[in-house]
DNA sequence: CTCTGTGCAAAGCGTTTGCAAACGA
DNA sequence: TCGTTTGCAAACGCTTTGCACAGAG
């Protein structure tokens, strides 16, 4: 019984091969690009189509098995739910860093400020990647 | 001579009664998705095309005289280039509202956790409006 | 056995491109 | 006048949908 069968499950999605195989890719990558998930997993599964990677992706976000990043100037990528956590996106190779951070003072102040009822930041730093320094 | 005039000359681009248009029409909004930027616009232009739109909102984003901001779950909305700030975005009415704050702190403690060099932030804080609760 | 997931092909939708005419400087 | 912008129509790329078959539970 594979890693993620239980958490599928957990997640009310049926176990396939597919799902356990783009699961296995999200979580060996950490974060990742719909066409680069195609990509790997057509290595695996010669006749996966596009559909079923959407398909997956759309239903495996709307159980919150997976999240959807939004990047400034560049294409959204997936990862596994976790911990919040904040974002690192280098500005040149476009390489996505989780970091953990105290965000609680900072949503505070920002609490105090405004008239809303803030819940969560959503934070992506932009900078440059020790490789590409 | 119009508000915007001399801000599109400054940014190296031709004035049209387009641009005046989507320029004010981004500055009255705050912030403005594509379609309700091409919905305004029809009453102004009958005509005007969506690809006058988009053609338009890519060279201002090239020259820096508006910017899109990328919200979770949500299309992304174009603002008037202006100093660094957050955005506070409610979940339920998806209106978006700038917020000051001081976040140079919160840079620099992320810098120290990690290897990259960081250059900015991007923060969207996420919860309900006044209206909304 | 029943219901859900998969793959394929077609449709959909937002965005971009090419072109001729109109316009800004 | 010359180079840029506009509007239109067509093309494009990414994502979704419908359907028949295969597979999970």
């Amino acid at each position: 019984m594979n890693n993620y069968t239980t958490i599928l499950r957990a997640h009310g999605l049926k176990v396939t091969p597919q799902r356990l195989a783009i699961s296995d890719a999200i979580g060996t990558h950490g974060h990742i690009k719909i066409e680069d998930l195609y990509t790997l997993m057509l290595k695996e599964f010669s006749s996966i189509s596009l559909a079923t990677i959407y398909k997956n992706i759309n239903v495996m976000v709307q159980n919150s098995f997976i999240q959807e990043v939004k990047i400034p100037h560049t294409k959204s990528v997936y990862e596994l739910t976790k911990e919040a956590h904040s974002h690192l996106v280098c500005s040149e190779c476009t390489e996505v860093e989780d970091i953990s951070l105290d965000i609680y003072d900072f949503i505070n102040k920002a609490d105090s400020q405004t008239s809303f009822l803030i819940q969560k930041a959503d934070v992506v730093f932009s900078g440059i990647c020790k490789k590409c320094q």
